[in-house]
RNA sequence: GGCGGGUUGCCCGAGUGGCCAAUGGGAGCGGACUGUAAAUCCGUCGGCACAGCCUACGAAGGUUCGAAUCCUUCACCCGCCA
């Protein structure tokens, strides 16, 4: 068996860590426990989040214990963020993103019924010993281990305060329930490792050293380093929006698009910190991105894996099918009815009964624009298009010659945006 | 508790009674060029029944023919003093 610590230092995944060679002992010494959270600020997680879970699984392959924790406690304070306050989110919708979230991740890390000799991974919400914490123990327990010094100097905390943003107490005490959850997860599960973004290691150190002071225990830190694109922006936003794990938020279809669609440099650099392939084919399929870059191999290698692995092989098939047929050079009118059909429900699609309303209209149900005005701008700026041909009129209605095989009419705006809209037959 | 500064569109940030749906930059979006890239250039960037109207400049009231701009109260943030 490779060095896990090789290997993520290999793919980059380690941005910094506590006692590396201690770490490295400790792993090769048998099983370790080891945990990752996550805060439920969202309905789902995002593909940023992928990243956590690529050091989670390599963990487990080199037969460690996992354990992925959610956070219904520290998802209700908020970890500070560098440039403002968080708006609070109310309980019960917390709770209800905890659990899509708790369901959503399973399937990412692997089970031992697939694969022998992997541990099962521990799902833990830290509600769970939050909540009946009282004000009076937080304090007394918890509080007297913190120096308030040592708090304010943690970047988090001291950017924010450096900021017209001022910060909160509330935010203010989030490392120290975040320490508390290392020490709980060490005395309830015996969990010695914490691995995170680098915008945690504040809050992971804090854990670290709690553990320590209360129990005597040496405990580890691993942190990813953070990954943005080659023009400095937080991986996984395109078209203005985020590019969820959840297929409710974003599809399959959209999903695999995104990895496609990485622009050359940033493919390169995410191919070893996404894939799970082996350094070999790595640096041939980045050596292949060097030589052609237009046929996208990292992109196509990573849109494959990651889909895959989020949300199975049988939508990878069908996000491929669809890409091929829209993007194919095929004429439209040429495709079956039924791979169009397909192709269209991947990529999103809208009924309509009774008048076919204007393209302006079908536009905006479909979703490709979220106003009217916004349907017309697009028209007026020649990005709108029917069925391969752009559009020049908003308020007109799409002819009868304009309906493809088995209903269909497809929408485009720009170069990659597409949806369908489905006749309802009578 | 007192005094002073602040709260503007997705973000930063101008605007201090009409010419403000609000200068500028960034992001986003579209076009051209390409490879369903990047860079660059051009355009666009609140909504709607779209040469007009509606809603907007922390919240609620008020002054005025007319307010993002003036007044009052409230909330929040920053700083100094207690």
């Amino acid at each position: 068996m490779t060095d896990v610590i090789d290997e993520l230092h290999r793919r980059g995944l380690i941005a910094q860590s506590t006692d590396e060679d201690a770490l490295r002992k400790h792993l090769g010494e048998g099983p370790v426990t080891y945990y990752c959270g996550f805060d439920p600020t969202a309905p789902s997680l995002h593909v940023g989040h992928l990243l956590q879970f690529m050091v989670l699984r390599a963990l487990q392959r080199a037969g460690h214990q996992p354990i992925v924790l959610v956070g219904g406690a520290t998802g209700l304070v908020g970890d500070p963020r560098p440039a403002s306050e968080r708006q609070l989110n109310d309980k019960d919708t917390v709770a209800d993103w905890v659990d899509r979230i708790r369901r959503r991740v399973a399937p990412f890390l692997d089970l031992p019924a697939e694969r022998d000799g992997l541990r099962t991974p521990i799902y833990v919400d830290n509600l769970d010993w939050t909540a009946p914490l009282s004000a009076i123990d937080f304090l007394r327990d918890l509080g007297k281990h913190f120096r308030v010094n040592r708090m304010l100097a943690k970047e988090a905390v001291s950017a924010r305060l450096n900021s017209d943003a001022g910060i909160s107490y509330t935010e203010f005490s989030y490392q120290i329930l975040q320490a508390n959850d290392f020490l709980e997860l060490h005395g309830r599960h015996g969990c010695t490792l914490q691995s995170g973004g680098s915008d945690q290691w504040g809050n992971i150190t804090a854990g670290v050293d709690l553990v320590r002071r209360t129990e005597g225990a040496t405990v580890h830190a691993l942190a990813t380093p953070l990954v943005t694109t080659a023009d400095g922006r937080k991986i996984g936003k395109t078209e203005g929006a985020t590019v969820w794990l959840d297929p409710e938020l974003t599809s399959p279809y959209a999903f695999f698009q995104y990895w496609l669609n990485l622009d050359d440099v940033d493919a390169r650099t995410w191919l070893p910190l996404f894939s799970e392939r082996t350094g070999e084919e790595i640096t041939a399929l980045i050596a292949e991105s060097v030589e052609r870059p237009a046929a996208r191999a990292p992109q196509r290698a990573l849109a494959e894996e990651l889909t895959r692995l989020v949300h199975g092989p049988d939508e990878l098939r069908r996000a491929e099918a669809a890409g091929r047929a829209l993007f194919g050079r095929e004429d439209l009118r040429s495709l079956d009815a039924p791979s169009l059909a397909a192709a269209l429900q991947e990529a999103g699609s809208v009924t309509v009964e009774g008048e076919t309303p204007t393209l302006a209209a079908l536009f905006q149900r479909s979703g490709l624009v979220s106003s009217l005005s916004e349907a017309r701008r697009t028209v007026k700026e020649g990005g709108a298009y029917l069925n391969n041909e752009r559009v020049t009129d908003a308020d007109a209605v799409p002819a009868e010659a304009d309906w493809l095989p088995g209903g269909w009419l497809v929408l485009r705006r720009g170069k990659r945006v597409v949806a369908g809209v489905r006749r309802r037959p009578r």
